[in-house]
DNA sequence: TTGAAAGCGCTACCAG
DNA sequence: CTGGTAGCGCTTTCAA
């Protein structure tokens, strides 16, 4: 339908080519293609016609030049190899997208820090950012500020910091764990950590260990674990399966672990819930598979990233309106084969 | 040490702000951030001091309007769930970066053509595009010809069509497994194919199933998967069980796939590698796990991108220069413990 | 409703 | 080496 070709310009058409095309001025090409201006329907009709046959589009460059907008939007995220976070991308940039920005990713290499990449996005005059990786200093923030640059921290936050944040309730998460586990008849209950400086680790570790504690167990066990990770979990696990008493449920403080924690305890001869129940944390799809079938927080990650996509307050400014807020969205238990009831257990049904 | 801040100003500091600070041209402001440009020393030094301290960072949109390069590529990718893409992603970016680019990510929504994505990067300006996703019609593929614009296809490649293409060898893939499954002693080995349209699920069969005639067997078993998917891979290897003459080795398509089909092998009492050896492609991360331990393909990701973002000639404009070429990268097999030896075998050495 | 003109912030060319 | 000047392609006044 459309002919484009023709024209082996490598320059590309400007609406001053479509302009000159129809006896216009440059102007009324413009105009065509903004909602709002005022123009005659035929004459817009006759533009979009002969822009289309020319195969012109505005130049969004330039164009964000003088309304100062670029409608781009960053996302800083490492952890790509990290089953959690590809998901949360993927929901991130269609919904970005589907509010008519674009996405400017960056990827952090292994050792680089945040306030290398903040001001590159910055001279890309992106309209806001997103932080799914690392976290934000309280002078960049402030940089952020005065700059009006939206900002959100999505998945952490920094604690005394006015930065907006979502991420999901990790204390609560790790609560709803406690009370699970313990109304399952589990009596000796660890918890595997993650990341030891993330909050998310902690947060989960806080609500794990204090929610038992209420509950009359204070002697929870605690293993490191250092990293968020496949060998992290699984080194972890078999330190723990070291100790002279044995647990009868590991909590990890991520899914990922929890897979490498499996694996060890499988290759260990322990039977998974049998010997010792299993929990992770964020609902990856791969806990859903058969080979693992985990019992995990499922992390709520479309309300997350609406929450996150809400606070930038793309369009309109109205991020500037509202004070800088930390949105803790709760997370949902997800039970499957993972765990079992213990005998003793308070709860006498069974399910699923 | 920078010392912004001060200035509340919802509007950036420009080039013509530190030119009037310092009482020269707001051209000399201009050289001082061009590498080539000819500046004394002095002055560059004191220019880039005054500007850090003023906060300025040039504007790289105005920059791009009359330097017509944005230094932006855009990254056009779907199946962000499926284990190999993000691995991908990762590559890609930070390669993109590390030349001093930046990667704007287009995730297309699930039922949305190729062809309305790619006028919106163009509006955008991009100085090229890597698709790792869908393929391209050869109008699009001419429009960018036209337009000078270097577009690669990762992991795909259109037969007929005159397009920049990297992908991994899938017929010499495919040949390397029939050889591999052959010489350690399978006879009666399947094919569990893919995404059907997909060239990459075509080339691993027909790689396969042509190697696996010359050694002799020509009755290779053919299960539709449909899908480069956990699910599929699950449901295909159920239905293919229900056949009267059991395999003794299953090849996936792809190693998402193959998870799914040990899983359900598992589950039906069968031993992997002891009844029914697994073959992957792709060796995703998962793949090593203890769980899997998936013998696999392994696609070169790092040669990959690195060929990829070679032929998009990013800053000089060799991209133009170079004939539209499909270049295919060999894989190499990772054997682990999903493939064992069979009685009657060739090979005489046991392994891992 | 339309056209002319003034920039957005920058680079690039031209003199000096 | 430096300062002026002319745009890059567009939006947005201001008149007509």
């Amino acid at each position: 339908m459309t002919q484009h070709g023709s024209r082996k310009s490598a320059s590309p058409i400007t609406a001053e080519d479509v302009a000159r095309r129809l006896g216009v001025s440059q102007s009324t090409i413009s105009r065509a293609f903004s909602p709002t201006a005022s123009i005659s329907e035929k004459t817009k009709l006759r533009v979009l016609q002969t822009a289309n046959a020319l195969g012109y589009q505005p130049n969004v460059i330039a164009r964000s030049l003088i309304t100062r907008r670029t409608n781009i939007v960053a996302i800083v995220m490492a952890n790509l190899t990290d089953p959690f976070y590809p998901v949360v991308l993927d929901a991130l940039a269609q919904h970005i997208q589907s509010r008519g920005f674009q996405t400017l990713l960056f990827v952090p290499s292994p050792g680089q820090a945040l306030d290398d990449v903040l001001p590159t996005l910055l001279q890309y005059q992106v309209d806001a950012v997103v932080l799914a990786s690392a976290t934000v200093s309280s002078a960049m923030a402030r940089d952020c500020a005065e700059r009006r640059m939206p900002l959100v921290l999505f998945n952490r936050y920094v604690p005394g910091l006015e930065v907006h944040a979502v991420a999901c309730d990790n204390v609560a998460g790790g609560r709803r764990v406690a009370d699970f586990l313990v109304a399952s008849g589990h009596a000796r209950p660890t918890f595997i950590a993650g990341e030891a400086e993330a909050t998310t680790n902690r947060d989960r570790q806080r609500g794990f260990v204090s929610r038992l504690s209420e509950l009359g167990i204070r002697s929870c066990l605690i293993e490191e674990g250092g990293a968020y990770s496949y060998e992290a979990g699984y080194d972890a696990t078999k330190r723990l399966l070291r100790q002279r008493k044995r647990p009868d449920a590991i909590f990890y403080a991520s899914d990922v672990q929890a897979f490498g924690g499996m694996d060890m305890l499988r290759q260990a001869g322990i039977r998974i819930p049998h010997d010792i129940s299993v929990v992770g944390y964020d609902d990856v799809p791969l806990a859903a598979w058969h080979g693992y079938g985990l019992t995990t927080i499922r992390q709520p990650i479309p309300q997350m990233v609406e929450a996150a996509v809400d606070m930038l307050g793309l369009g309109h400014g109205d991020h500037l309106a509202t004070a800088p807020t930390t949105r803790l969205i709760l997370g949902t238990l997800v039970e499957r084969s993972s765990t079992t009831e213990r005998p003793g257990s308070a709860r006498s049904k069974n399910r699923r």
